[in-house]
DNA sequence: TGCTGGCACTCGCACGCGCAGAGTGCCAGG
DNA sequence: CCTGGCACTCTGCGCGTGCGAGTGCCAGCA
């Protein structure tokens, strides 16, 4: 265990690093902080603290940076989330406030968290799975071609042409669409496969096979994870990773344009707070010099997707955190408006 | 004027730089290419090309570069475009034709882009002032407040909730629904407005404010041209660039981020064929280190969106030209299928 | 007139060196 | 258990040097 000094000792380095990017020494520590022991026994605190695998030194006769490990213990035990200023938070609004459809919400949330954060910002679309169905509409395209058009609570809408093995009337089209929405309307799309199943049996024989076809063709749309999109933006910020640009910029920036990826590394912070991912905590080897602060945002109590941004494990955790979660809940907010 | 042999030592010194990234000498030109003169001759055509600014050296006693103009000679002069070997268009079409809706087809688009290229790719979505309407739907979502949802012949799906002055019932919305499918379905953008011009005047006094404004949103939608939208892959090929990073990069990455700015220079380009602006060539000083290589496509003869690559102005200009030309071609045959 | 070989010249770059500065570990004393 | 002191170890930087690539120019030749 160590002693509250040495976590104190711990704290002060991982700030000023955050702050000046290079290796901090026990002389500029106590210079700094107000740790009120001489800069000797710092030097012994940060010698235990490199024994346990919080700190490393790059080279030897160099100053020390935390280790993953180190910025792990401070997410945890050392900081807290910072939260956002008033000011702050009336600009977050006043920029989301002006947002017209789903689409500029996500974009705005984008540019917004990236640019507080100065790091890349990454938003889930709202995720098809866990909301509700707003509505369902048909239209017939041709006699035995049939669009869908999936409308959720989100404002997000889908659509998909259903090839239809019979032609279709337009009646039985207004039907079926009739019958759809008074069953699954305000459902959650987990619902929506036992509420349709018995649907083709209301219908004359001749149109069975197309009613079915439609309907499966709807549940796919619902289940369709891989078909959850997402916004990044504020690349650019990656510039300021550090030197030694190429190898490291270069990984971070194939991971990012695998949605896959992202989408991954979102759907495993399950915590119903801020989560973060330090460094190789990450299973992407792409990201392992990244950190990833993320938390789901959601129009009613629960989240129906998530946001957050990727930057360096050098980064400012209370600050970042703070962001990414004042951000979500505005975002939150702006959709149970509309 | 210059001489035949002068281009000729043009085109090599393009190639070679193209290839190698590193200035070319007067010597090595001679050993790589069959010019049938001497080093000492070269050295006479590359000081007179110098003289013309088609060549620059980066300091004294190092090979020659060529400079922005000096690319324009060769895209216009000196090169054709290299069409794509049969295994390649295979390849792209095979990659194209799995692609399930209109997302997806601009998805793949830009991926398959961006690997062939081996640079960044810019995919505008099909413009929608330049199609047709497929089908106008209105659904109630609630008593005074209408979603209108906007389908497209390119498969694109726009969507707006409308806020009505009155509540609506749902027969005057079916109404309205039908006379305004009857008038502009099949119809191009730009005739819409006049084709509905008339059209509170079919309904009930207390219904013509919400016709107004439901007319109003559509076309709104319609000319809406900020709402363009696209999509960008491939910035990972940008740690290709060149050694000087973070300062070539980021402004390149701010740039891709407008998409404003990248709106605007696809739409500059109006050849008809492929379209190569050069360094400077670009009115974003953030990209007059990069060459934008852009060409319209389209599922009819004309086209309805652009596409291209964002590149270094030392790039392969014949087959970037080749393979962006080969893409927007087949973009358009699945955009015409689907 | 135009091409060629030869030659002197100019730089940029990589290499080696030495020095200063920052930071450490350890130790003896309070 | 903390502190001041001391010797040690690195890295980064400035500097001078040598090398090599590449040039420009010139005189000779077809």
């Amino acid at each position: 265990m160590l002693s509250e000094r040495r976590l104190q000792v711990l704290r002060a380095i991982v700030q000023d690093y955050v702050g000046t990017e290079e290796p901090v020494g026990s002389k500029a520590l106590t210079e700094r902080h107000s740790l009120g022991v001489s800069p000797a026994t710092v030097r012994n605190d940060m010698a235990a603290l490199e024994d346990e695998g919080y700190i490393a030194q790059p080279h030897t006769s160099a100053g020390r940076i935390p280790t993953d490990k180190g910025y792990r213990l401070f997410v945890d035990k050392l900081a807290g989330v910072k939260p956002m200023t008033a000011p702050e938070r009336r600009a977050i609004q006043n920029f989301l406030d002006g947002a017209v459809d789903l689409d500029d919400v996500v974009a705005r949330t984008v540019r917004l968290l990236a640019q507080i954060t100065r790091q890349v910002a990454v938003v889930q679309y709202p995720s098809l799975t866990r909301s509700t169905v707003r509505h369902v509409e048909l239209l017939s395209l041709a006699p035995a071609r049939v669009m869908l058009v999936l409308i959720t609570d989100t404002g997000r809408v889908e659509q998909r042409v259903v090839d239809c093995p019979a032609p279709f009337g337009d009646a039985s089209l207004a039907d079926l669409r009739a019958r759809l929405n008074s069953r699954v309307a305000n459902r959650r799309f987990t619902d929506v496969p036992s509420l349709v199943e018995d649907l083709p049996e209301a219908f004359e024989h001749e149109d069975r096979g197309t009613v079915s076809t439609v309907l499966s063709t709807l549940l796919e749309t619902l289940v369709e994870e891989n078909e959850e999109r997402l916004m990044i933006g504020g690349t650019a910020n990656l510039t300021r990773f550090g030197h030694d640009f190429p190898l490291t910029i270069r990984p971070v920036l194939e991971a990012l344009e695998e949605q896959v990826v992202l989408l991954k590394l979102l759907g495993e912070a399950q915590d119903p707070g801020v989560t973060v991912r330090i460094g190789h905590e990450n299973a992407h080897v792409g990201l392992n010099s990244t950190s990833v602060v993320s938390v789901g945002y959601g129009s009613g109590g629960e989240a129906v997707a998530k946001l957050g941004v990727v930057g360096p494990t050098r980064m400012d955790y209370p600050g970042t955190m703070g962001a990414v979660r004042a951000v979500a809940r505005y975002v939150g907010q702006i959709l149970a408006e509309s």
